[in-house]
DNA sequence: GCTTCCCGCCAAGAA
DNA sequence: TTCTTGGCGGGAAGC
């Protein structure tokens, strides 16, 4: 059967944007709509809310068919700051064939076709033979639904990804094969009453699989010139759906302008050539509404109420919520692009709840908020506010919170945002009288988690992870930590990465197998050391270091996907202008930076950034996506910058990381921050913010165990707020607005941001100097994470190949930039020069550019070489990384040794130099001691193995002063926990 | 027990 | 009046 859709086939409308008649040009469509179908004419100015007029700002290159070639121009540098690179999940690209191919010829056809000449005929494979001869299409009535399961429709191509991405959902998609076998045709409602519907998983149903479905239908960057109508029964009819959850779907669509609504029952579908854009817009609209500041506000609110006691204080603080979500926040309608008319049916009637509305906020949240990881709760918080619902009660706040998974589901499915294990960094308050935490269901629930999820990806390692997890919890009440049964179970995962550790492919076998026995009391004795040199390094750096802001991670978090925009494979070298706009910021690695090479490595010290984490680069895996594999250190790890420890609380949690590349802190929070110190926010708000800020430089566990340390920090209780990501929490992937229209769409953000960069740092310092931790310090670069509240536990981070390379292009320009800056701005620079090609650990193989590669050296190293991001990532989260003026007394080897954590070649001992030459490098992660307070002084090394390495990047990173030591360097190791994709 | 979110009732509004 | 749209919350699956 081959149905001639002209759906599929109005090129010959010449990609003029002109009204279709489909009685004209399609059978089928007038058979089934028999309507004229309008185009979207780009025409119409968007006002919006909050906005003195138009907001044309981000619409200049993006609209239309121009994005294909803005791309390109952006991604060769010669447009734009910010390039917001198309980069794909290896998923996307590889299983979508005909999609990828699609793209790559820049505009496609809806891939509503079903060209099937193999298909078959059977009763289930009949959306489009019905659709002929059924006539009109009308409603569909419960019970006409038919189940689509011919394998050569794009729906059964979706289901071939997923089944090939997902064992479990392959498995089912098996059973259903069997159970289809014998009873084709029957539609939900007939399978509802032979059960099989309903005995269909609920996951199978979810609104996030049948997004999937949805978007496999049509290609990311559609041609505008091509009919790309979308018939909402069709789609309802061939997805088996009702229509009321393809209007869920299309509602969030809709609000990023991926679809707009061109008449009754009809979209027109515009798939991802307006995302970036869209989100640029919303970016700035989110920060016009101060979303950031709300989310700081309740944020706070909800630390309060974790170190409050007293549970009555949550009726009064729910109220301050509203008040304070309430403040200097507008009403919010529709954000409407540039040419983008809306259409919605009720726009005018229930656009304060319409869920495309609340999925606009919903994604402002992410773009504004930093690190971009995002709480349902708060999240529900803050719509609930806007509504002006004072007397909002759990049953809107639970209404609320189900919408907003409605929304993270689709979002998911576009892969903008993920679901990330988010350990509970609470940072605020570790518990010094011993008290314990408040929310000890949380703490169940994040083991939980842990124990659940974490499973599918470090299966073998889950319960290692989880009891890292709780070891490494500041938040948690130490007491706990020190239980006798906890330590057992240590004592248990220690004989198992013994075991590991013993295998035959372990290089370092003997040398762990030696140190095992005396492994916990030495890494014990190492954290006191780690308390005193913490300690005595705060008060040197002290405020001084940057620190994010905000860096709390709320209970459910939401992360934007690098790959959510981009659909190609990343590849190309050439720098991002969003990177370039992060020259001047303090390095913060994050699993999406750059697998560069680190020709002039700056590594800092953040100490804010340290994270529970151990990042594990897997580079070049599945399509030559590198992946990041988080494993949860348990070392105790210095933290000042964050909010004290994590509790090794991983809840679950979405990621919503900023494609723009851009900092989220450089801009959401930059931004923001201004209006904070503004006359109209009271003394008292500005106060608490900075006792926001400050707690991110919450002294590390290590340094609470000194009583001294413990003094200070009690004296500072009550401000410091928690680290402690909710059990909803979205992330937004930095990458998710890295797409070319973004880029330029951002790069008026992005220009702008430096100035607010600035002042941040400076007030930064003042307020260091007053006592209090800098608001927010660390300008974030391009792609990074957040670690210290982004935790995903055992999750894989698809790293964009373009992000990673982007990185290195910012740390270049950085470096450069950083020589115009004032001195003032420097010392928050934490970016430093280092022998990079020389010294960098690397985990892939370096790239030797023939006479014929364009590249030159340096970018072919940008291309294959370990990213300088991945290596301050790692080194940050475990506080090994020391910023220039800060003391050097943590980035010894003895730093090294205690945090567990060294880039080693799998031949060792072996120059990194000559790793280089092309001799792969392998990242491992070394287990870090369950036991979290530090007990004694003695440092034995004895324990430890040592890899001789020429100077490196993490040489000179430990070199006091900031000198490059022109020696070779040993580089303490421990067990060695190989953390390969299929760990 | 909590989180997540599917499901479908039913109302508002458009046709 | 019919149909579209989608707000809303019960309640169950899943953890």
């Amino acid at each position: 059967m081959n149905v001639s859709c002209p759906r599929l086939d109005l090129s010959a409308t010449g990609g003029e944007k002109q009204q279709i008649n489909c009685e004209e040009k399609c059978p089928l469509e007038r058979s089934i709509c028999g309507q004229k179908m309008m185009l979207t004419p780009y025409f119409s100015v968007p006002h919006l809310p909050g906005g003195d007029g138009p907001c044309l700002v981000h619409s200049a290159v993006l609209s239309s068919g121009c994005e294909q070639r803005s791309s390109q121009l952006l991604h060769s540098g010669a447009v734009g700051k910010i390039a917001w690179k198309m980069s794909s999940m290896a998923l996307e690209s590889q299983s979508l064939t005909q999609k990828a191919h699609s793209k790559d010829e820049g505009f496609v056809a809806p891939k509503v076709t079903i060209n099937t000449p193999n298909k078959s005929f059977g009763q289930c494979a009949v959306s489009v033979d019905n659709q002929l001869t059924m006539g009109p299409l009308t409603t569909p009535k419960k019970g006409m639904e038919v189940r689509s399961v011919d394998p050569w429709t794009p729906t059964s191509n979706l289901k071939m990804l997923i089944s090939a991405a997902s064992p479990e959902i392959r498995n089912r998609e098996k059973e259903l094969c069997v159970d289809n076998d014998g009873r084709e045709g029957l539609d939900p409602s007939q399978e509802s009453e032979n059960g099989d519907w309903k005995m269909i998983s609920r996951k199978e149903k979810s609104l996030g699989l049948l997004c999937h479905k949805f978007l496999a239908r049509y290609p990311d960057h559609p041609n505008p010139a091509l009919n790309n109508d979308i018939c909402l029964d069709d789609v309802a009819t061939e997805l088996s759906v009702e229509r009321r959850r393809i209007y869920d779907i299309m509602n969030v669509l809709e609000s990023l302008h991926m679809v707009s609504r061109s008449a009754k029952n009809r979209y027109t579908w515009h798939g991802r050539t307006k995302l970036a854009q869209t989100l640029a817009v919303l970016k700035q609209v989110g920060e016009e509404q101060r979303y950031g500041q709300q989310m700081l506000h309740i944020r706070q609110r909800l630390r309060d109420k974790e170190f409050d006691f007293d549970g009555e204080e949550k009726e009064n603080e729910e109220v301050v919520e509203l008040e304070s979500g309430e403040q200097g926040q507008k009403e919010l309608f529709f954000v409407e692009l540039p040419g983008v008319e809306f259409k919605a049916a009720s726009v005018n009637s229930r656009k304060d709840k319409s869920l495309r509305v609340m999925s606009q906020k919903f994604v402002m949240l992410f773009l504004v908020s930093n690190p971009r990881v995002v709480s349902l709760d708060v999240a529900a918080k803050i719509l609930i506010g806007e509504d002006q619902c004072v007397d909002q009660d759990k049953n809107k706040f639970k209404t609320k919170v189900r919408r907003l998974y409605d929304i993270a589901n689709v979002l998911r499915s576009l892969k903008l945002i993920e679901k990330v294990h988010v350990t509970e960094e609470r940072g605020g308050s570790p518990p010094l009288n011993g008290s314990a935490p408040k929310n000890s269901h949380k703490l169940k629930s994040s083991t939980s988690e842990c124990a659940t999820k974490k499973k599918s990806v470090l299966e073998p390692r889950a319960l290692e992870n989880c009891a890292k997890n709780l070891f490494s919890s500041p938040g948690a009440k130490r007491g706990f930590t020190r239980h006798p049964s906890l330590i057992k179970l240590a004592k248990s995962i220690q004989d198992d990465r013994r075991k590991i550790n013993s295998a035959p492919n372990s290089p370092f076998k003997g040398a762990f197998s030696d140190s095992s026995n005396t492994e916990l009391p030495n890494k014990m004795a190492q954290l006191a050391a780690i308390c005193q040199i913490e300690l005595n390094q705060e008060s040197s750096t002290g405020a001084d270091d940057p620190k994010p802001f905000a860096a709390e991670a709320d209970p459910a978090a939401v992360r934007l996907d690098p790959s959510s925009v981009s659909m190609e494979p990343p590849q190309a070298p050439f720098q991002t202008p969003t990177q370039e706009t992060t020259v001047n910021t303090t390095v913060h690695l994050t699993p999406h930076t750059p697998l560069t090479a680190l020709p002039t490595g700056s590594l800092a010290y953040i100490q804010a950034q340290c994270s529970p984490l151990i990042p594990v680069l897997l580079p070049q895996q599945r399509g030559g996506m590198p992946y990041a594999v988080y494993l949860h250190s348990s070392s105790p790890r210095p933290n000042p910058l964050v909010r004290p420890q994590p509790t090794s609380l991983a809840v679950r949690s979405m990621t919503f990381e900023d494609k723009t590349g851009q900092s989220p802190t450089g801009q959401g929070t930059a931004k923001s921050l201004p209006a904070f110190r503004a006359s109209d926010v009271s003394p008292l708000v500005l106060k608490r913010l900075r006792s926001d800020s400050a707690s991110d430089g919450s002294p590390s566990k290590a340094k609470r165990t000194d009583p001294n340390f413990k003094a200070r920090l009690k004296a500072r209780r009550g401000t410091q707020p928690l680290n402690r990501p909710s059990s909803r929490a979205l992330h937004l992937d930095p990458e998710f607005v890295n797409t070319p229209g973004g880029a330029v769409a951002n790069q008026t953000l992005e220009q702008s941001l430096e100035t607010f960069l600035d002042k941040e740092d400076r007030t930064a310092y003042s307020d260091s100097e007053a006592g209090l931790t800098p608001v927010r310090v660390v300008p974030l670069t391009p792609g990074q994470l957040h670690t210290e509240t982004l935790i995903p536990a055992g999750y894989l981070i698809p790293i964009s190949q373009q992000s990673l390379i982007s990185y290195r292009e910012a740390q270049d320009a950085g470096r450069e930039s950083n020589k115009a800056l004032t001195p003032a701005y420097l010392p928050n620079t934490h970016c430093r020069q280092a022998l990079a090609q020389e010294t960098t650990p690397t985990s892939l193989r370096l790239h030797k550019p023939t006479a014929a590669s364009p590249l030159t050296t340096q970018q072919a190293h940008r291309l294959h070489s370990p990213s300088p991001a991945i290596l301050n990532f790692t080194l940050q989260n475990l506080g090994l990384i020391s910023d220039p003026e800060g003391v050097s007394s943590m980035a010894s080897p003895l730093a090294l040794q205690q945090r567990g954590m060294v880039f080693i070649k799998p031949v060792s001992p072996v120059p990194v130099q000559q790793s280089l030459s092309g001799q792969p490098m392998t990242l491992f992660s070394l287990q870090q001691p369950l036991m979290t307070t530090p007990k004694g002084t003695a440092l034995p090394q004895h324990s430890f193995f040592h890899t001789p390495v020429h100077l490196s990047p993490l040489a000179a990173m430990v070199t006091p002063g900031g000198q490059l030591a022109p020696n070779t360097v040993y580089i303490p190791q421990r067990k060695l926990d190989v953390a390969t994709e299929e760990s």
